[in-house]
DNA sequence: AGTGTACTTCGTGTATACACGAGCTGTTTC
DNA sequence: GAAACAGCTCGTGTATACACGAAGTACACT
């Protein structure tokens, strides 16, 4: 092997697509396939065991959903999530998180039971230190939140959101850790103001959740 | 040829899978490729002039911007669109497009002088009975009030928002043509608010002009 | 006549072969 | 010695060939 990748390759069964798809995207997110970085057909249908035709379709879906840049008659190249970047996901979270959360409060049927056991499974995987794990929990969460607002068009849409944001989360966890008990406490306060139904709390508790973002800058230093 | 489909192919050079994705595209948004229709690769290969392979691409593509279903081992169908999508597209209309109005009259620079221009060129397209036109240039207009706000995730977001809508507006415009009038007059009132930074009179304009969903659910009786 | 089964057909899913262009390298020339 | 050009190499872009599975159909059996 000439080059360093993602860890053992998943011989779970189904189409070759599907475990491309699903191998570059965990290396892309665990960061085993770090930004900037070029990847090779031949090389990727190679470590797989595939051949480049469902390589290249997991390359189309991959840039549909921003993972990484196909450049013409260059390649595929991880995308960097840049500062901006960021910056900007977390302002339209907070739009779209915002309009869920006056939604569930105005309809008042309280927060879904979903999320009481995401906050506990997300316990579980970070006394494990199992980043990956918390970090999808973490992204299911607030989708829960956003999909009982009853728009699904929407929720789609936040999800695309978070696909980019999530191997950004992973890094920060892995940088400062402690921070997940915060996270944590926080997750509990907005549950309690969705059973509550009180619009205002819920807000506060979201503006301040999804604050750090120059400090996850900071951290991270990307761009 | 056994079955109609799109017009003329457009020879347009460029890429296979570009000829092949816009020949799609344009079909479906122009009602020529209705919905539930099932796509079929060497069929579409045939009559665009290139393999299947490219085809593929196309397809998945379509997929990823919910122009089409991909059925595994079944094949392509093109979706419709839901008298329910519509109205979940609608509210999260409201929601980013109200965003960007706040946005752009909090930082008072004004409506950018692109929407000027596209207002003309739209009276001219709404002239010549070129609905097509007329609904891309509608859909470049609130594009720029999005893209004003400076949120680059934001706006390609609402982009993704927007082709899914596209279609039905050719359809609605088909249907009640006399309605460019008051598109046209509200569209020249949300430049005008915009332009002395009221806030307030923009989102009322906005809300009024995003309201007529109903109405246009019952022109087409879409589902 | 109705139902079950096997065959055939058709279309997607995957692999492989070919075409083309960009970038690099080695050589040649000024 | 530096720059420009030609040839080569490599990787993407496209086409084609093969594999597999699902659905429809016809025939046989009950």
């Amino acid at each position: 092997m000439t080059t360093t990748g993602p860890g053992e390759v998943p011989v779970e069964g189904g189409p070759a697509r599907e475990r491309v798809y699903a191998w570059l995207r965990d290396g892309i997110i665990s960061g085993e396939l770090e930004g900037g970085r070029f990847l090779d057909e031949q090389w990727v249908s190679g470590v797989v065991g595939v051949s480049r035709t469902p390589v290249r379709e997991a390359f189309h879906r991959l840039e549909a959903e921003r993972f990484i840049s196909l450049l013409p008659r260059k390649g595929a190249q991880v995308r960097t999530v840049t500062a901006r970047e960021l910056e900007e996901v977390y302002q339209s979270r907070r739009l779209i998180e915002g309009h869920a959360i006056a939604e569930v409060c105005a309809a008042r049927t309280g927060a879904p039971s979903e999320m009481a056991a995401l906050i506990e499974e997300m316990g579980r995987a970070g006394a494990a230190r199992d980043w990956f794990a918390v970090s999808g929990l973490d992204r299911r969460f607030h989708r829960a939140i956003v999909g009982a607002a009853g728009n699904t068009v929407l929720t789609e849409l936040y999800d695309t959101l978070r696909s980019r944001q999530q191997r950004v989360t992973v890094r920060a966890l892995e940088a400062r850790p402690e921070r997940l008990r915060v996270i944590d406490a926080e997750h509990r306060e907005l549950v309690a103001a969705l059973d509550a139904a009180d619009t205002e709390e819920a807000l506060r508790i979201l503006n301040r959740h999804l604050r750090p973002v120059s400090e996850v800058v900071s951290i991270l230093d990307v761009d």
